[in-house]
DNA sequence: TTGTAAGCGTTATCAG
DNA sequence: CTGATAACGCTTACAA
């Protein structure tokens, strides 16, 4: 009759009484079990299973000052790639029992400022931050966080935050390589504007690898968008006639497919394209691009499981910079 | 000097003595300012700049014994679909003051339960669920609620849980329609295999207007996965030629074009195909994929929206099912 | 308009 | 091993 009463929140107190122990007692049993002799322990778990007791996490988390609770700061949901990085911190949240508030900052520096200051009012125990386009002034809130925070799918490049991701600069030097090895000598890189980014890293590992063969490097830049890279893609590739592209995101590789095979350009007979990430979009664009697989759903479960550990003070704070390994995936979209 | 300084959480008494007024005073600049004096509230804003204060939340949930807090509820954030809702969801939230947690199960009934218990004991006010699998159990799940409950992009069928999305039935009600008008008469649905979902709707559309027409319907349910579509399909356009596929999903209609262009089947010339969603895969397709456009961050937003009036009780809970409109975006896989 | 004080539902520190 | 009791940081009557 008590049990799954609507508004009949059950408190401690509830069950203390039905057991007929202190609250204290009823604390103990739920926090350090092994301190409550066998026979009460017993008894309690029974009154909470009657009472259909549940502790409230609110009030717990002003008690012991922790909330169990981290928050994962994104740019954007929308992003396969940050889908499923969302999917690898749930999963590991889940498996140690935090609570996750999401935050998603429209990548607007002001709704950022904002968000900061809520989960610091939230009182989150660790933070995991994706952004890929990191700037100064980000970093310099992480180090002034009293929680800790990890990047995820990106690295500081001072290593004085933890971060997981893999090595952008290796997996495009390798990638660039893997071209060059098979004689190509007219590869283009299609970054993004930004500031400051990984796309940074990725440019530098491109770079690395035409320079070490006595190339000429050749990198353009272009939205992130799909509605401004396709009829850039066609404008350009009226003139220009790479060997090779190689994309900083499957997007843009895939939209570049498309703009320059609706231009009559055969792929990869007259021009071979990379990718980077290995989402979805990968497999279903005709030709499938060939891409950098790029771990993320195990991006997001090591970031989370890094984030526990620094969270139970079982890791240094500095120095932790995870390196997960990439692949290289090739489709048709390459010879 | 107190400013800033890592571990001096400043609370409300530290306002307090700094603006010479009581705790209480300083909780009503915050909450009610208009019940304060401007000048004493100025001093009290001019405090909590000076320190750097934010109001512990928890403290707050607790005392106020309402969290600000929602539970969003999704089977699997890589589905573009739900990514692009959370969006909706989490831009609405923000804007009226809404921490948002994410619980994501895995579309497995065993961690859907035990997240119920967990937003329970999280003490969240509403709770937003999207569920395109819905169960008789989970509705039974919903109506033992405590707190208000929103459905999103589903519909409970005896329209008893609050919920937002399109009309499913007559989106295919019209999609068949626009087909049959047009003089197709051999039209596929291409479903799902799942008990009781949305699908169903969808099917009932479909059907209703090929019986309408005196047409002889036809369905075929397969997995939602790429990998086990592709071969199926590969093999069932072997002997089987419609002149129309409806597809319940993009992802699903888009890898219907790739195993069927492979099987060197021209579209629209052989077979015309029309999606669900409006999702990217759509727009990337080759050729671009026709579709019914499923307004998914508006029913996000939308959701958050009505949640927002439930939690304040500004709406009946019942018989609220707020159904938006839908639109077919035609391009080039038909006619 | 402001202050006092009693909770909110836990955890955690003492004694016993 | 168990029970009182004091926090935790805030909201909210009720008094002043």
């Amino acid at each position: 009759m008590l049990t799954n009463l609507k508004d009949s929140k059950v408190t401690i107190y509830d069950v203390a009484s039905e057991a007929n122990v202190s609250l204290a007692t009823v604390s103990r049993v739920l926090n350090y079990p092994e301190k409550v002799k066998p026979e009460t322990r017993e008894r309690v778990l029974e009154a909470i299973n009657r009472l259909g007791y549940r502790p409230n996490a609110i009030a717990r988390g002003l008690a012991s000052r922790k909330s169990t609770t981290v928050a994962l700061i994104v740019p954007d949901v929308s992003r396969a790639s940050v889908a499923e990085m969302i999917n690898g911190v749930t999963d590991i949240a889940r498996k140690y029992d935090y609570t996750v508030i999401l935050k998603v900052t429209n990548a607007e520096q002001a709704i950022e400022d904002d968000v900061w200051q809520e989960v610091y009012a939230s009182q989150v125990d660790g933070i995991i931050y994706l952004n890929d386009e990191l700037t100064e002034q980000n970093i310099e809130q992480i180090r002034k966080s009293d929680v800790p925070v990890v990047l995820c799918n990106t690295t500081d490049e001072n290593n004085v935050v933890p971060s997981v991701s893999i090595d952008f600069e290796a997996a495009f030097y390798n990638g660039t390589k893997s071209f060059i090895e098979k004689g190509r000598k007219d590869i283009l890189l299609v970054s993004t504007r930004s500031a400051f980014s990984v796309n940074a890293l990725k440019e530098r590992g491109y770079v690395k690898a035409i320079e070490e063969a006595g190339l000429k490097s050749n990198i353009v830049r272009t939205s992130g968008r799909l509605a401004v890279n396709y009829p850039f893609f066609q404008e350009y590739f009226k003139d220009n006639h790479p060997e090779v592209v190689i994309a900083v995101r499957d997007s843009i590789g895939a939209s570049l497919i498309n703009a320059v095979s609706d231009l009559g350009i055969k792929i990869p007979e007259e021009l071979e394209v990379l990718g980077f990430q290995n989402t979805k979009i990968s497999k279903m664009s005709r030709p499938t691009l060939s891409t950098i697989d790029n771990p993320i759903y195990d991006i997001g479960a090591v970031s989370m499981r890094l984030l526990t550990k620094l969270m139970n003070d079982e890791e240094e704070v500095e120095n932790v910079n995870v390196i997960l390994p990439h692949d290289i995936i090739w489709r048709n979209s390459t010879k």
